[in-house]
DNA sequence: TAGCAATTGATACAGCGTCTCAATTTGGTT
DNA sequence: AACCAAATTGAGACGCTGTATCAATTGCTA
C-alpha cells in the first residue's frame, strides 16, 4: 500500500503543477493548497474548505475555482460516496501522470483514503475488452470497508 | 457479458420490487417506471426524466422522490462520470440480490451501460484485504472507454 | 516600476434535488 | 360500493454545491 509523502512535499508539488502549466501562484492559492496538503489523506468538501478558508479572507468563488483548477491538474480528484459526490482529495503524485486510471481503499467510518500500488485489473482489461468488444481507456475503482484502525476501534468497543 | 431484460420485464421486476416492498403502485409511480424500463441500457438525468414526465402531469418532487425510492429498492444505480453525477440507470436483475458491488463498462461516446457477469476483482479481494489490513465490504469498479458500435462508428467515419 | 493580463471577491445565478403541507389517491375494510 | 386511514402527490419554497459576472486588485515581465 502506498504511503502518501508528508504535508510540504505534497505543497511544493502542487505548487510545481501549478506553475509549470503557467499559472500564477497568488497568495489566496497558496493558502488553499496548504490546507488541502495537510489533509492529504482525508476527503474534503468544498464547503469545508472555505468554511476554514473565508477567516483568512478567501472568497466562495475562489475556493471553488482554484479547486477546480487543481483538479484540471490533476493534483486533485473527487471521492463518489454513498452520502454524495462533493468530496475531494489530494490525487497520489504517480497516479497523476497515468491518468487513465486509480485504483482506492475508502474507510467509510473514517474517510481515509489509501491508493493501492499495484492494480488488480491489469491482468483482466485485456480480457474483458475481448469480451465486450469495448475498447477500453481507462477504468476507477473504489473498495468500501474499515480500514485497520477502523476496524480495531470497532472492536475493543464491543468488548468495552 | 450480460444482456439486460426487456422493457416488459424490467417493468414488471421494478413493480414487484415496489409492492414487496410494501409502497404502493401508484399512477404516477407506474409512468416513471415505464418510461425507466424503455431506457434500460443508457443512463438517464432525473431532469431529463422530469422533462418527459411532467407532460402527464408528473410533478418535480414526485419524479425524484420515485428516483430515490427505487434507488433505495436497489432497482436503480447511480453513475458518476466525468461531467457529473446526476446520471440514473437500472441496475441489473441480479445484482440487486448481492449489493456489494457492480462492475460495468460505460461507452463515453453513446452512454451505454454493459454488466460484467463474473467480477474482475474477486481474486485480489482477499490479498488487497490482507496486505492493506481493511475489512472491505464492497467496491464499485468502472471500466471507461467505447463500446463495440462507436468503435465502428468512429472507424468508418475516419474513412469517409 | 509601469503595464496589462490573470486573478480575486462580492454577489447574483444555476443545477439538482429535498422539504412542507394541503389536497388527492390508494388499498383494505365494512 | 362507499368509507377510512395512511400513503402519496403537486406546487412551490428552500438548500446545497457550485458557476458566471464584473469591477477592483495583484503578479509577472518588459
Amino acid at each position: 500500500m502506498k504511503q502518501l509523502d508528508d504535508a510540504q512535499a505534497i505543497e511544493a508539488h502542487i505548487v510545481r503543477a501549478l506553475e509549470e502549466a503557467g499559472h500564477r501562484l497568488t497568495e489566496p492559492r497558496l493558502q488553499l493548497i496548504r490546507a488541502v496538503a495537510d489533509q492529504s489523506e482525508r476527503p474534503f468538501t468544498g464547503e469545508a474548505l472555505y468554511e476554514e478558508l473565508k477567516k483568512t479572507g478567501l472568497g466562495r468563488a475562489t475556493v471553488f475555482r482554484t479547486l477546480k483548477l487543481l483538479q484540471d491538474l490533476g493534483v486533485l480528484s473527487r471521492l463518489h460516496l454513498f452520502d454524495g459526490c462533493q468530496h475531494y482529495i489530494v490525487t497520489p503524485h504517480d497516479a497523476q501522470r497515468d491518468h487513465s486510471h486509480q485504483d482506492r481503499l475508502i474507510c467509510r467510518q473514517c474517510g481515509r483514503v489509501t491508493y493501492l500500488d499495484d492494480c488488480p485489473m491489469s491482468e483482466s482489461i485485456a480480457r474483458i475488452a475481448e469480451q465486450s468488444g469495448y475498447r477500453i481507456e481507462s477504468h476507477h475503482l473504489d473498495i468500501l470497508g474499515l480500514c485497520a484502525d477502523c476496524v480495531e476501534t470497532a472492536a475493543s468497543n464491543r468488548k468495552a
